[in-house]
DNA sequence: CGGGAACAGTACCGTACGTTACGGTTCCGT
DNA sequence: ACGGAACCGTAACGTACGGTACTGTTCCCG
């Protein structure tokens, strides 16, 4: 179940039909809950008939929405290179900065509160789609980075998954559940750049073999 | 904004009034978002003209229902006895442990999912209520602990939030969040234990100045 | 015993929204 | 030029739900 739904027929779809989700995601983003079939036709000029013709339903459009915005962040990437205690960290810290860009941003913050809502009630997979795209995406592909790492020495850990929870935690902390809570918690690049560090040197000190720069 | 909510009017409610509010949780954890106000009247016995009366309207209700939900959760309280490295680890773990209880119990799921839609559109703040008898509440109550530990050279840290938002990642993880998109992850009571341990375990590893059991 | 407050049950109203239907327009292929 | 498909705009329908009003019953208090 991980990310069976992480490449799906995310580009059987027009340009046309990406304008509307890209409404929708605009929608999204500053009506917040105010989605309706309406706004979205009208924020995307097209008719209501088209959209339940592209997206059969409700449930479809909200789908393909947020299988397109994880088609769009694709970022941090691992790619294999020469690894040191310093390539390392720098992998680290990329990953850590670019998840917290991610999961600060607007358009994540009305994609999983919406998801959210979804999961209480409704079958239809929003909130699976999210994790698949986020969570489960992100700690596959980080996964070799940690597995490069022990296999080099660097890193010393048991179960890979379990070193990836923690590092998820060091890195995300309250952050998600707060913005997601409403509170207006600011993350500027400079305070990103600083927490990503942070976490990565806590991770380190946990994980690590030969301790890089392990100031608090 | 931390606290103002915690103790506001909690009991100015009649037993009757409190078995309203319960049978709202026990709809909202059970049917989720179906959280109608002919159900909760059908659930309570009572008339809808009731629950208006009482409660104003429906995001009073639903204000009423958080609050009456925090102040059952008031466990985990640190009172201050003599600290001692396993004092400390202990009075760690019992925190970690109670806030893992919580967050993956039904009706903080149910309660975080409604607070989560709220805060999409509505500006009362439900989002803010909840942040401040959860993530807010558990920073108050473990900062003495903290600082005591500090105190006693058994811990080390510049900030004390700082700090406990580093607990709370070791913690929490990603267990809240694949919760509330509907990750069916279960966590039984042996494993809340041991990954509390695990967590206070890696939180002393970081800031603990005697490392009492830094195992993994 | 009588009267009134409190409340259950239910009918009712207005609105918002998902979904469908339809007339009009554009555009493409033949 | 013609026919049809695609699509826009909008009206219309059905339903769900928040909120209000009304009726009848229970129960307390004098």
């Amino acid at each position: 179940m991980v990310d069976s739904a992480t490449e799906t027929q995310a580009e059987a779809l027009t340009p046309r039909q990406l304008a509307v989700l890209d409404a929708v995601l605009g929608l999204m983003v500053e009506k917040g809950d105010q989605l309706t079939m309406a706004a979205v036709a009208r924020r995307a000029s097209c008719s209501k008939e088209t959209l339940y013709k592209w997206f059969g339903d409700r449930d479809g459009l909200l789908t393909a929405t947020v299988q397109w915005q994880a088609s769009k962040v694709r970022a941090g990437n691992y790619d294999r290179q020469k690894l040191d205690a310093l390539s390392l960290r720098d992998s680290l810290i990329s990953f850590a900065a670019n998840w917290l860009q991610v999961i600060s941003s607007p358009t994540s913050i009305a994609l999983n509160r919406l998801a959210i809502s979804h999961a209480a009630t409704h079958e239809s997979n929003l909130g699976g789609i999210v994790l698949a795209n986020g969570r489960f995406a992100i700690g596959e592909r980080l996964r070799p980075l940690l597995e490069d790492g022990r296999a080099t020495g660097l890193l010393d850990f048991d179960d890979a998954e379990t070193a990836f929870r923690t590092f998820f935690g060091l890195v995300g902390r309250d952050v998600q559940i707060r913005l997601l809570l409403g509170d207006a918690l600011k993350l500027s690049v400079t305070e990103i750049e600083r927490d990503a560090a942070r976490a990565a040197d806590q991770f380190l000190a946990l994980h690590g073999r030969a301790k890089p720069a392990p100031k608090a």
